[in-house]
DNA sequence: AACTGACCAAAAAACTTTTTTGGTCAAATA
DNA sequence: TATTTGACCAAAAAAGTTTTTTGGTCAGTT
């Protein structure tokens, strides 16, 4: 068997136990019994349990970037662009199970080892939602003075919803609500003359 | 000694050691001691620990709710109002430690014996807000179609960004940012003309 | 009415034993 | 040479046990 091809079902394998069990109740031996291998294997293609849980989460945050990045390259205008990135962005983070673990950890334990891989989709966010902010105000649309600010105040609360959302389970409760959320998004960013 | 005074001195002692070690580590006993009095006395003026811990939530939460309502009913415009309530809101939250800990227990155990107060502060909020939000409409600063719905949004948000802010540490790295925060949701729902 | 101090059951903490698990490696296979 | 194996081990987690602490009670005192 090629060598790309059992790393791929070692992921695989491990993104099925990683999601249904977590980190820590999912064993190295589990994962390497279903693909019917010796865990040793599970070593010569990653170097530890934490570096195979990591490569889930990437695959599972690359996924919501591929995602996200044909939005903001659509060819519709900032408004609508901006919209959808965020509607979509909360929809495709709430199946998002590992992800959600690690933000969780962030109260218990804390997983480091998962650190640069948010801090590259952190950076991923940051870079996406500058470009779609400088395209509404070269449009005319967005009343921005300060992009880097309403960027940061942006992620700031996207993030911060993710917990009552995603770790509180309030995510069917409020699904309705996040489309007036993003409204008022929208509405603080809008160029509009004062009355 | 009369009995007020008493279970003021309870009240008093259960606030210090409730804020420096928290609702688990707290002992009775310790609490009883410190004012020089036996433990069963403690159950003479409340009926359990956890009623005593919700007395202390009680008052720390009535400190709040007696700024804020100070703010609501001032003669100012609302949006001025709206601003400070967001901010004052935040900065007197991010000492309220006992309240701290009951947020931080919704990831946890759970302290169903609190639910009654944080209700009690939801629903002062809601109307607190709804206030607001009536009245820079009447004034026609506000462009709020639905009063209920961005009442409902902005303490969503505003409980939110509580869990970053005050249970991760990030009231001090996010301070700036937060009159910009205001700032952007008073943006939101204010009254302007579309270019 | 307000308070005490001895008392108890239950829970938490501390400690011990047993089992599981992440990770290694020499040898086998392909 | 590139993969895979299975036995192996130290360390950690889990399970089990003992000891200590703690919330709560209550008969009696002030």
């Amino acid at each position: 068997m090629s060598e790309i091809e059992t790393r791929n079902l070692i992921v695989e394998a491990a993104t099925k136990f990683f999601s249904r069990y977590g980190f820590r109740k999912t064993t190295m031996d589990e994962i390497a019994r279903h693909i019917h291998k010796a865990k040793g294997v599970l070593y010569y293609y990653f170097k530890s349990k934490e570096e195979l849980f990591n490569e889930v989460l990437k695959q599972e945050l690359n996924h919501v970037k591929a995602e996200l990045s044909k939005i903001t390259g659509s060819h519709e205008d900032s408004l609508a662009i901006l919209k959808k990135y965020i509607l979509t962005r909360l929809k495709l983070l709430s199946t998002a199970v590992n992800y959600h673990e690690t933000i969780k950890a962030d109260f218990f334990e804390k997983y480091d080892f998962v650190k640069d891989v948010r801090d590259d989709f952190a950076r991923f966010e940051h870079i996406q939602l500058t470009h779609i902010m400088v395209k509404g105000k070269k449009e005319g649309y967005l009343d921005i003075r300060n992009i880097e600010t309403n960027v940061n105040i942006t992620l700031m609360l996207l993030n911060s919803i993710e917990i009552p959302l995603f770790l509180q389970n309030k995510f069917a409760e409020f699904e309705d609500t996040l489309k007036e959320l993003a409204t008022m998004v929208l509405n603080s960013l809008q160029k509009k003359r004062n009355v």
